[in-house]
RNA sequence: GCCGCGUUGGUCAAGGGGUUAAGACGCAUCCCUUUCACGGAUGAAUCACGGGUUCGAUUCCCGUACGCGGUACCA
């Protein structure tokens, strides 16, 4: 019978989720969406000295707003809890314990200032940072170099260790991973890392393995920052678990700079003027604010999307996906291999192309809530859906939909003079003050009978329609932009129709 | 330094022994529109380098270069 699919996100709450982190936990979501399997997220606060206060309620709120809301929780519980490893402290130790009693671990005495003294003492141009190693471990304070005796008694005094694995001399460890297939790596070169700490805390990579494996983890995907590791992992699993128990890993391609190399950082946000994470973070030590896709104006479907095609591609020319075509088409298999920039470009790209295709009360929540944040709350709905529908193409982000729209809900107060003086003459004046008053033998109001009224009232006068289209926006948008100008005097109605001519023509007069 | 992973236009990328080497973003020109966009058309621009293997290599192999990641009682 085939194996329940498990998978797991699990972040630190060490700061706010830079893209990378939003798309591993799409990448995951999306695996076990498709497989008819549990989402679950697990929180790694095992460096309590790193905590950050609010840290933790991002990461749910970001879930949340992606769409990405997991099955199994610290906020929801679920049958593998707790699902914090801080709280699961009292798990680790045993099974550290129990590698040692076998020999794959041994407790280690060094205190940080004897570390430091080996890798000074070690250190040679050829090999900058000495490792905890099979090389050095002899000459160390540990379980392995102690008389038996001895280590009993700091054991019982209670001495500060710590519990590190035994790496064996020379073996290949082999990681089948779905993006990157077989990877070897020599154990003569690994280092004995640390699996439990002097704070009885495991580390990531003693947490990592035991509560995948408590939890029934099926498949556990992660950045590929973590790839240098990987063989200590299955080192573990082997030793405690089995290997054939072990999840199927996948290690994703980073998220690079947009400028430059290296890996996308929060500095590159501030740096480049762009978002870079899901949402607003502000960090409560250092005050330092970074601004998230969200407040930028971004609609969850096209981060999303944005984020997916990051990395994986289905090999069709098809970019835009809503999350369920998602679910339908990923596939680890053809994720990248090799990192990708970002490109904040193409990101407003998508973003601008899901504007133009979501329904329209899809799009009304955000747009309604950005109003109000600029002050125009209290607008007319139904005007409000219409007004959408007829700027919505010539917006990117959400705070667009103000610049392109606002002018549909409150009279401009000033007005691109300039772009109407130079052909301004008093024959002009005439024909606006006579055609706001043809404009009331309009019958029914709207855009094709007012253009109908305007250019023959146009022709009357010997003027060419074009010439008066012009300053007639102007006088209605107070700029050069906008829908067809008809367009607008439709939707605005006759009585505000006439008062903004008015209002310029004084205006005009004026200067 | 060592280990690991990568490398197709500026960016995201398809392809994977024989192709005019898809497509998208961005850029440029033109058309549409007497606004700004959308849209349409066209264009510039790519297989990191060197050796093999082969009738033939962007594709396979080996090197090199470059980039990235790791090398913590951080995750």
């Amino acid at each position: 019978m085939e194996k329940k699919i498990r998978v797991r996100f699990a972040p630190s709450p060490t700061g706010g989720l830079h893209l990378g982190g939003v798309r591993t936990v799409l990448y995951n979501y999306l695996f076990a969406r498709q497989h008819g399997g549990q989402f679950i997220l697990r929180i790694e606060d095992t460096d309590q000295s790193r905590y950050v206060p609010g840290a933790e309620e991002y990461i749910y709120e970001t879930l949340k707003w992606c769409g990405l809301e997991p099955d199994e929780s610290p906020l929801k519980g679920g049958p593998y809890g707790p699902y914090r490893q801080s709280e699961r402290k009292q798990n680790y130790r045993q099974y550290a314990e129990q590698l040692v009693r076998e020999g794959r671990a041994y407790y280690a005495f060094d205190t940080p200032d004897e570390l430091d003294a080996m890798r000074m003492k070690f250190r040679t141009p050829e090999n900058p940072s000495p490792q905890y190693d099979h090389r050095t471990r002899s000459a160390m304070r540990n379980g392995l170099t102690l008389p038996a005796a001895e280590t009993e008694r700091l054991l019982n005094e209670g001495v500060p260790h710590v519990i590190r694995i035994r790496i064996p001399e020379k073996e290949t460890v082999h990681l089948r991973d779905m993006i990157r297939g077989d990877v070897r790596f020599e154990t003569e070169l690994l280092d004995d890392k640390v699996l439990l700490k002097a704070d009885g805390m495991p580390t990531y990579h003693l947490a990592v393995v035991v509560d995948d494996y408590l939890m029934q983890i099926s498949h556990a995907f992660r950045g590929e920052e973590w790839l240098p590791s990987a063989p200590v992992h299955i080192l573990l699993w082997r030793y405690l678990f089995g290997e054939e128990k072990m999840p199927q890993w996948a290690h994703f391609p980073l998220i690079l700079k947009p400028d430059g190399n290296g890996k996308l950082s929060k500095r590159d946000g501030a740096r480049l003027g762009i978002p870079i994470y899901a949402m607003d973070w502000k960090d409560p030590a250092t005050g330092e604010s970074i601004t998230g896709f969200r407040e930028t104006g971004f609609l969850q479907v096209a981060f999303n999307n944005m984020l997916a095609m990051m990395g994986w591609n289905e090999g069709t020319a098809q970019e835009l996906y809503s999350l369920e075509e998602l679910i339908k088409s990923f596939s680890i298999e053809r994720v990248h291999k090799a990192g990708a920039k970002f490109n904040y470009e193409k990101a407003k790209w998508f973003n601008h192309e899901w504007i133009r295709r979501l329904p329209e009360k899809e799009l009304l929540p955000y747009v309604k809530k950005y109003f109000a944040e600029k002050g125009l709350a209290a607008v007319d709905e139904r005007l409000l859906i219409t007004v959408v529908g007829l700027v919505r193409e010539r917006c990117s982000l959400i705070p667009d939909f103000y610049t392109q729209a606002r002018f549909f809900f409150e009279a401009p107060t000033r007005w691109d003079l300039d772009a109407v003086r130079p052909k301004w003459n008093e024959q002009k004046a005439e024909f606006f003050k006579e055609f706001m008053d043809r404009m009331n033998r309009v019958t029914d109001w709207n855009a094709g009978n007012l253009e109908a009224s305007f250019k023959e009232l146009a022709t009357e006068k010997n003027i060419k329609p074009g010439e008066l289209q012009l300053p007639l926006r102007i006088m209605l948008v107070g700029e050069k932009m906008g829908p067809p100008v008809f367009e607008i005097a439709g939707r605005l109605g006759r009585e505000e129709t006439q008062k903004r001519i008015a209002k310029m023509l004084d205006a005009m007069g004026k200067s």
